[in-house]
RNA sequence: GCUCCCUUAGCUCAGCCGGAUAGAGCAACUGCCUUCUAAGCAGUCGGUCGUUGGUUCGAAUCCAACAGGGAGCGCCA
């Protein structure tokens, strides 16, 4: 409907030079109708005006309207209310779209127009730890963030800013050399649960123990400067941990590449450099920092942000550092040096980190490293709280670790499942099963988490995500398993439309009405960064098709009807599976 | 103390650039399976959009103040 909107946009501000005394190009304010009975799409533009040009606002509608040609798009325009114009496309233009996306691989949806280099920075879990409910958000959120990106045709680089590096790994190598050295020694000797013991043991004796805590100071100094027995421990920890954040990406079909901070161990003393060099840099009790919006003071009284400390005082570099040459990094090389070359970059990580990114992305900014079109976006998203309202945790009150997460909606998911088998007396063999369980199940965790605002905290909860109506996954799943079993039952979906396709019965136009918002909801994805439009757009999209597969035969009816509601089936059903692919949810033709 | 985010139906949440009578889902209640169909469809009930001001043709939406909830705030990430 992209094309559409435009061409009436365009003549709208064609009608409003003509038939108005405008000092400014018009703006007509399209938008998409907000109730059906108003049409398909509304201009406001002309209340706005009432003041500048002394008239009556539904007079400047009437103007406008006066002046506008639509003839071969529109019914006649109405002017409701205080002065909306009211835009109702013919039913042979709606149809001729259709016709126009039914076996179109990306279903009209053009490719942007401008393709860019993004990086999405995303889901980011700490070595020697589990992945857990905290990293599940910005994975999942990420993952289809990256995913729409791509669709759109930009090249995509998807980045994990793993924890790869810093203070822990002197304590924990100091506490396996004397606990457990087989661990240093030999891959696989120890798993990801047992490092993580023996992280939670080495933080409990770094806090208590003196000797400890010294040896763990030295371990990391050493680690630093390279000792070969030091590297080989780290490499060993990181490659453990790496074999079990796999686990979980494969199991959510998550593709992504790993760029851990170690990486930019070697920028770190550039980026020092390129500040001082930009001025930037004050010492302040013996630290490096940056003060923000260029006070070299130190921190006023209503200064938003703290100082962003690049080099601590004993010389060690911390988080900000690694950031900042990060950032440095990815937006570097489009002159065929090293770096990125990114114009976007994007990083999803909890609202807590706001501050943060504001001020590094601040220092970034001032240091010169943005360049004129490119961008630095946070894209920040709320906590997952349990049922309670509070952070979400085990009954143990321990963080919930991601595949016992998994495992546990995979579960419900069977269990679900078997019990409406039994109900039904369905016979289905152990494949089956397994193959619907697992898909639902991933498909409800991440759903619930995708179809919330980002920004809000989100209430985690089994019952409501894995429920089979409402706004959730196995709903959406099913309205696509309805059309493949019209599929089977001898709707051939591959079938070519017919031309002009009948949109007769009420339920069948409204149906490929909403079938023509796909490419703006997938254009507002790409700019706002937010999920849950598309969410609500499949969801609204299933509930139409169930209208009308609830009160339209489609097999049954004569042709050409027949053929035209398989052709609206087949364009359901691609919707449908396309817009599940971009939110990383697979689909099922049978469940 | 300072900064940011949040507050919409009993519950969980949408609400796009300020636009028409504020929308879903769940829960509760009422109907609909001789049909390609019930993991579904139709309907009923449910609102001081935290409060008070302001901006304007028009405010859940923008601004200010206040209340409540959450998060962050110099050498952890």
């Amino acid at each position: 409907m992209l094309a559409i909107s435009r061409a009436l946009r365009q003549r709208l501000v064609s009608a409003m030079e003509e038939g108005l005394d405008l000092a400014e190009p018009p703006d007509p304010q399209l938008t998409a109708a907000s109730k059906p009975e108003f049409g398909d799409f509304q201009a406001n533009g002309a209340m706005g005006l009432a003041r500048q040009l002394q008239q009556a606002p539904r007079q400047i509608a009437q103007t406008i309207v006066d002046h506008l040609d639509l003839a071969d798009l529109c019914e006649p325009p109405r002017i409701a209310g205080p002065g909306f114009i009211n835009l109702t496309l013919k039913p042979e233009v709606i149809a001729r779209a259709i016709a126009e996306r039914v076996g179109d691989p990306r279903l009209g949806v053009a490719e942007a127009p401008v393709r860019q280099r993004v990086v999405v920075d995303f889901s980011s879990p700490n070595i020697a730890k589990e992945m857990h409910v905290g990293h599940l958000r910005s994975t999942i959120i990420g993952d289809c963030l990256a995913r729409l990106l791509a669709f759109r045709g930009h090249d995509v680089l998807r980045l994990n800013h793993v924890g790869d590096w810093g203070t822990q790994f002197g304590m924990l190598i100091t506490q396996l050399k004397q606990v457990a050295p087989q661990a240093l020694d030999a891959a696989d000797a120890v798993d990801l649960g047992d490092l993580v013991a023996f992280y939670r043991q080495a933080k409990q004796r770094f806090d208590e123990d003196e000797t400890f805590r010294t040896q763990s100071r030295e371990e990391v100094v050493k680690l630093q400067r390279g000792d070969p027995f030091s590297r080989r421990a780290w490499a060993l920890l990181c490659s453990q941990s790496r074999q079990e954040f796999q686990r979980i990406y494969d199991r959510l079909g998550v593709g992504i590449e790993e760029r851990g901070e170690s990486f930019y161990n070697a920028r770190l003393t550039g980026v020092v450099e390129a500040l001082d060099s930009a001025g930037l840099l004050v010492t302040d009790d013996g630290a490096r920092c940056v003060f923000p919006d260029g006070s070299s003071d130190k921190r006023k009284q209503g200064s938003a942000l703290p100082p962003v400390i690049v080099q601590k005082r004993d010389g060690g570099f911390n988080y900000a550092a690694t950031d900042l040459a990060a950032i440095r990094y990815r937006l570097a090389g489009a002159d065929g040096g090293e770096g990125d070359a990114a114009e976007r970059v994007i990083y999803v990580t909890d609202a807590g980190q706001a501050s943060h990114f504001e001020a590094v992305f601040q220092v970034a900014r001032r240091a010169g490293w943005i360049t004129p079109g490119q961008s630095l976006e946070h894209v920040p998203f709320g906590l997952v709280q349990g049922a309670d309202g509070r952070k979400l945790k085990t009954r143990a009150g321990d963080t919930v670790r991601l595949r016992d997460l998994l495992d546990q909606a995979v579960q419900r998911a069977r269990a679900d499942l078997e019990r409406r088998l039994a109900d039904e007396g369905r016979q289905e063999d152990e494949a089956f099963i397994a193959h619907v369980a697992e898909t639902v199940g991933m498909a409800a965790v991440k759903y619930a988490d995708l179809s919330q605002n980002r920004i809000t905290d989100y209430q985690f909860s089994f019952d409501r995500m894995l429920a089979l109506q409402g706004n959730t996954a196995p709903y959406l799943l099913y309205a696509y398993v309805r059309i493949q079993g019209i599929a089977r039952r001898g709707g051939a979906l591959t079938a070519t439309a017919p031309d002009p396709i009948r949109l007769g019965a009420a339920e069948a136009f409204s149906l490929a009405r909403q079938l023509l918002h796909f490419d703006e909801v997938l254009v507002e994805l790409e700019r706002e960064l937010l999920p849950n439009r598309l969410c609500t757009y499949l969801f609204e999209l299933s509930q139409t098709f169930n209208r009308f597969y609830d009160r339209v035969p489609v097999l049954k009816a004569e042709e050409p009807d027949r053929s035209s509601r398989l052709a609206l089936c087949r364009l359901s059903a691609d919707t449908l599976k396309l817009g599940l692919e971009l939110l990383g949810i697979g689909t099922l033709d049978r469940m």
